[in-house]
RNA sequence: GGCGCUAUCGUCUAACGGUUAGGACGGAGCCCUCUCAAGGCUUAAAUACGGGUUCGAUUCCCGUUAGCGCUACCA
């Protein structure tokens, strides 16, 4: 049975990255018709908030994707102390009595690395009981064995295979002084126990997987295949990070922005994975069908957004596209946040349906919708191309009593119009165009005559009034 | 510092060792057109550098450089 599980830790809003993993753990539980697992890393007591765990859910549950169980590891730390505790039993971790090291400069070293304090490493059995006893804290360490074996290996289904020789790992940490278990030991707890059979998670954690599995082997399991993700990173090549890079690393921001949930799904996706046929625009079940670790790349991507535009280009052509394909019922409702509220809604839409790229947009694209006042332009928007303002009150008189006498319908409006035109001696564009500004307040707007229906004859007549007023 | 990973247009990416190095976004131009958008067509733009191996390297190997990750009780 195929499992997989997506372990964020709860110390900060749902970020980008951490999407795309959740994404890609559940396309190969989907394509190969696996379970997948949320389960909250939260062993950090330190640095968790509810706020954090809330931002979570938030963001997973817009991306609409779901899974199939869900765990927590505050609720697990029973069996991570069991299984470190057996761990312990083997002989293949010791107690470290040393006080914890606080500061970097304390951390830092030149040279080879940092394995272990031989002295505490050593401690007879005796002597590390008496300590415990006594209740003196402790750390509880992995006794990586260096002198039996050379190497730790594994193959990634991403990177291929990885070995690091264990003399270049240090004796990590299994149960904080607290008792707490860390990271790498309630993970690999949780994942033996829950019979994780693929761990799908950010390159970060590809130099951990030695230790991980280590664990493994020390609790008598066999390991999970790995896949690691190349990594998400800025314009400038650093990592993503809230503090530098601000709201664009998360998941809510694109939500808050008018991005289709699928949208964003598409984008990341794209990100570090092809389906290698030059396909882009894929719906979920093109995706589900497509997925495979095969496609997945192991070079870092870069995520191109700007000050100027917080939003990746690629992103935001991705959404439009989605915008475009979809229903123009499903449009409406999903416009409504966004729009001021309006009985109108549903004509509204087909005319912003290929005109906006987010769902924000909008809002500025239809503002003369919303209003029952026009905000104030300049005269001379109203002048057409080749024209002066007298042009511009001849159009708008001539077209005024067109709209007054013609059936309220598009052909009709057009045809009127367009008469109208010729019985002026102007061109098309000379009536249109003043009439548009006329109605939208500007030269930019979604096609005159479906405009013109949406907003009513009577509201067309009175803008149209006012303007032939302002000159 | 040590260890690990990576390196194709500005960005995302494709290319059983043999291609005029392909596609997409973005840019530029043209067409269509009631403005905008959409759509169509055209165009500029890349194999980090240096050595090998090979008849032939984007592709395999080594080195350099650069970036990223991990590095004593964050995940």
């Amino acid at each position: 049975m195929l499992r997989v599980r997506f372990a964020p830790s709860p110390t900060g809003y749902l970020h980008i990255g951490s999407a795309r993993t959740f994404v890609f753990n559940w396309l190969f539980a989907r394509h190969n018709g696996g379970t997948m697992i949320l389960r909250l890393d939260d062993t950090d007591v330190e640095r968790n908030s509810q706020e954090s765990v809330d931002s979570i859910f938030d963001g997973l549950k817009w991306l609409d994707l779901g899974w199939d169980e869900y765990y927590q590891q505050s609720d697990r730390g029973e069996l991570h102390r069991r299984m470190a505790n057996e761990i312990f039993a083997k002989g293949l971790a010791y107690r470290d009595f040393t006080p914890s090291v606080a500061t970097d400069e304390e951390k830092a070293h030149t040279g080879g690395p940092w394995l272990f304090n031989a002295d505490m490493r050593n401690l007879s059995p005796e002597e590390s009981d008496r300590r415990a006893a006594v209740g003196e804290p402790f750390v509880l360490r992995f006794r990586v064995p260096r002198a039996t074996r050379d190497w730790v290996k594994f193959d990634d289904l991403v990177y291929g295979e990885q070995s690091k020789s264990t003399a270049d790992i240090e004796d990590f940490a299994l149960l904080r002084s607290s008792g707490v278990p860390t990271y790498h030991m309630a993970s690999c707890a949780d994942d033996a126990d829950l019979r994780i059979s693929h761990i799908i998670r950010g390159q970060d954690h590809l130099t951990n997987t030695f230790k991980h599995v280590l664990i493994f082997e020390a609790l008598g399991v066999e390991p999970p295949k790995f896949a690691h993700l190349p990594l998400l990173i800025a314009p400038d090549g650093s990592k993503l990070s809230k503090r530098k890079h601000g709201p664009v690393v998360s998941v809510t921001t694109y939500r808050d922005a008018g991005f289709l949930p699928h949208a964003f799904v598409n984008f990341v996706v794209l990100l570090g994975w092809s389906p290698k046929n030059d396909r882009e625009v894929m719906t979920r079940q093109e995706l589900v069908d497509a997925f495979t670790l095969e496609g997945v790349n192991r070079s870092n991507a870069t995520i191109n957004f700007s000050d100027e535009d917080p939003f990746d280009p690629k992103a935001v052509w991705l959404n439009a596209e989605h915008i475009r394909t979809m229903p123009v019922d499903e449009l409406a409702k999903q416009l409504e946040p966004f729009v001021p509220k309006t009985d109108k809604l549903r004509q509204i839409a087909p005319l912003v349906h290929e005109r906006i790229r987010l769902l924000r947009d909008a809002a500025g694209i239809g503002d003369f919708f919303f209003v029952d006042q026009l905000p104030p332009y300049d005269v001379n928007e109203l002048i057409p191309q080749k024209g002066d303002l007298v042009l511009a009150k001849k159009a708008l008189e001539g077209g005024r009593e067109v709209l007054a006498q013609v059936e309220w319908n598009h052909d009709a409006i057009e045809a009127g119009l367009r008469a109208g035109a010729e019985k002026l001696k102007i061109k098309t564009g000379q009536m249109f165009q003043p009439i548009r500004v006329a109605v939208c307040g500007r030269k930019v707007a979604p096609p005159l005559f479906e405009t013109l229906v949406v907003l009513g004859r009577e509201t067309a007549l009175d803008r149209i009034a006012k303007a032939i007023e302002l000159i």
